[in-house]
DNA sequence: ACAAACACAGACTGACTAGTCGGTCTGAAA
DNA sequence: TTTCAGACCGACTAGTCAGTCTGTGTTTGT
């Protein structure tokens, strides 16, 4: 199912996607930086929608898994928002290329709900989580939803600028004040 | 400058570069859709780039405009800031289009970086904005750069999530709890 | 009244696109 | 040794794209 040459295109469309844009990347140019026959390409996958599916689905899982190896089942939701912070930070510095891969899915209408939606269960740890910090807050008049929607988005804007800014990328001590504001909002 | 043809044009072209991004709008469906020639399309504009760049400048002045005029100058810093907060969300609500047509220029390599500096300039008062507010600030710590990007960051999580539940749209009490969040955050 | 300038039209072009097709090559099973 | 599956190839097709060309009406200034 996975040989040498399916790694390569993979490895391609991944790069090409994050450049490009997925309508700006022709399946001729990515056989071409993998290496390969466009008939190669066509023989491994079905269609250019389902060699972004593969992408997108494998990006998620890869996700998923990481930050679930990451957070303590004995610890406290502040310890494991705290492990979620830094684990996401860590995985989008580390994977940045899949990291840009998924905010431009979420982003171009090209790819639609029905993909955007597969893979979600695999995060349902992190659901029951934001559903255990919302129980501790005083002030309950917030919903869990918007509480998890200013999360990402407090997430997002700190790995923006961790990426605007290449210097700063293992600064530890900034990633500390950030979770502090983050925990501010969110509790 | 400024004909029927032209603005029928430049309607429909955002519309449909919302709906399908830049690479998925052909020029023709466009002079389709603004039930012109395309011939009509290209003698208003160089081509399709020039257009794209229209409509993002139109929406960019239109937005500093929008938003200066609601800051009063001798409010205090937090006052104003909650005015701009105020006033970015409802800009976003009643320009539900030009709004998600920012965050795809964004969000797309389509649009290169040259465009997206184009008219930074009308923003400086936000600019000094945040300085007068990073300078009130005990902990001095946080770069005033990463309070911008945590403020966009909070801002686009709350009108996401206004913006897929539209019951709550007008919705006042929650953009004052979402404000609150917003200002423990960055003050 | 006339010409220059302008708004608009749509058929047309060449480059490019996703995907196909007929075929070669390799290695393992029979 | 023969057979067979499946990885791989690249020329090819049907269609789409941004942009051009040549023309027709319509203002407008003189």
């Amino acid at each position: 199912m996975t040989t040498e040459k399916r790694d390569k295109i993979l490895q391609a469309a991944l790069k090409l996607f994050v450049e490009q844009g997925f309508r700006g990347t022709s399946t001729s140019q990515i056989a071409k930086v993998a290496e390969v026959a466009t008939g190669t390409l066509f023989h491994h996958f079905k269609n250019k929608e389902e060699l972004i599916r593969e992408l997108y689905l494998g990006a998620k899982f890869g996700l998923a898994e990481y930050l679930e190896a990451k957070l303590t089942e004995s610890d406290s939701p502040k310890e494991k928002m705290r492990a979620l912070w830094f684990a996401f930070i860590n995985w989008a510095m580390t994977n940045e290329d899949e990291y840009r891969f998924f905010k431009h899915c979420d982003a171009t209408p090209y790819i639609g709900e029905d993909i955007r939606r597969m893979g979600e269960a695999r995060f349902e740890f992190i659901m029951s989580l934001f559903t255990e910090v919302a129980s501790m807050r005083k002030d309950k008049t917030i919903p869990q939803d918007l509480l998890i929607d200013l999360f990402i988005g407090i997430l997002y804007g700190f790995i923006n600028h961790l990426m605007k800014h290449p210097g700063k990328i293992r600064d530890q001590e900034l990633r500390e004040i950030g979770f502090t504001c983050c925990w501010q909002t969110i509790s």
